[in-house]
DNA sequence: AGTAACCGTTACCTCAAGTAACACTTACCG
DNA sequence: CGGTAAGTGTTACTTGAGGTAACGGTTACT
């Protein structure tokens, strides 16, 4: 019966900002472990890395698997600071697509160890429950489904396909460049390019099977893309 | 019977089908553990559900890893066997991609825990190396991009395209195919239709920026497209 | 002074993958 | 027929990584 009723005690709240800090802590050394050890690392490794043993990495994280979402977590974190601008900046419809699309492939690009850890290494042992990587697609694909039926909303279109066409459009990104990633044989901006110009295809088609004329150079943006 | 060969020692040609059958008895068990006991089976449970103790399994798969990728492989059997007459089947280029489309989607409709246990599952704690699923994602890439690349070549068209096209592609549909399974928000002919509808817009597009003018209802089927 | 939060350690537990050692069966071979 | 190369199967073990127990030290609010 210690928990008196009294006043906010702050020797709760002292630590409040400490924790989230040592948490990012111990997200940057599991990073930085999977750099130097390659995607399978353990406890352990991280521990050290970290410069701790287990049982600290433990307060923190209940769970390899929470450990490994926080991961992912941030691995999303830097992926949308990268692809917000792309999907906010101005230019012809082509073009932003080609630029989102690039923003995507040089994440991975430059963190491809990350990456692969996030993407696949996925939760060792612990069932599907928690699938790591599963939320931060849906999160991504959550955003573009609302861009997407925003526009065909503004179009008088049926918005019923906004939601699988987010969806098909991450995988379809997503594993082409996962493919990419494995045998480079072609540059980035090729392969930019080469979605670029599906995505384009498909989304004027499907204007113009409306009605709509779209110009590949227009820089139209009717409407504001990110909050 | 009656194998009399008069080779060398027939002792030890004498198992080949027998133990390629064992295989696919301790193949058939997984699945069927799966099925029962979610994607999170362990080896004893294989062998449980196989009526015979670990070490058995043992002798036949090296490994987990190794029973898994077997697991895999039988799953993209029954789903090639499923795409092939799709992909053979004549009719509208329009309907004969969404009949692909679909083809897909029943498989992964009538076998949820397989293709869970295949695609997210994956190898429990053995590194990247051998990634099971992945494998049989190439394997279809590789075919649709061999189809693909054909029938760019016949229309005198860049076919460098060919194969990130079909990752693309690949990962479109499976991507949108896993949100699907998870939240059943519509039914399968819509997204089916939504799927082949990107798709064919896609190529649509393509084939117009290179002057070549195709009706979505045309039965044109320039190519045989399995050997 | 008391105590609620953190810091940190070593040594342990647990559980599933994988192995050792041992015994029985079949049927080809000389 | 004895020998042997394959396969059948078992119980009981080892190993390794995830995760925990129990202990002690430090800071700073009350």
């Amino acid at each position: 019966m210690a928990r008196t009723v009294k006043g906010p005690d702050a020797r709760r709240e002292r630590w409040k900002g400490h924790r989230e800090q040592r948490r990012a802590e111990f997200v940057d050394a599991t990073i930085a472990a999977v750099a130097k050890k390659g995607p399978d690392v353990g406890m352990d490794d991280v521990a050290a890395e970290a410069g701790v043993s287990k049982p600290v990495l433990y307060r923190h994280f209940t769970d390899k698997a929470d450990l490994y979402l926080a991961v992912g977590q941030k691995a999303t974190e830097v992926l949308m600071d990268r692809m917000g601008p792309a999907l906010a900046a101005d230019g012809s419809i082509r073009d932003r697509i080609e630029r989102i699309v690039d923003a995507y492939l040089s994440v991975i690009e430059e963190n491809p160890n990350l990456y692969r850890f996030v993407v696949k290494g996925s939760f060792a042992d612990r069932p599907v429950e928690k699938d790591v990587v599963a939320e931060d697609k849906n999160l991504i694909a959550a955003t573009l489904a609302r861009i997407i039926g925003d526009y065909l909303r503004a179009f008088d279109m049926d918005s019923g396909g906004a939601e699988p066409w987010a969806h098909a459009l991450v995988g379809m990104v997503q594993n082409a460049g996962d493919w990419w990633l494995d045998r480079q044989t072609m540059s980035r901006a090729n392969l930019s390019d080469y979605l670029a110009t599906i995505i384009w295809h498909a989304l004027d088609g499907l204007l113009r099977s409306a009605g709509v004329e779209i110009d590949p150079a227009t820089p139209l943006t009717p409407l504001r893309l990110v909050d």
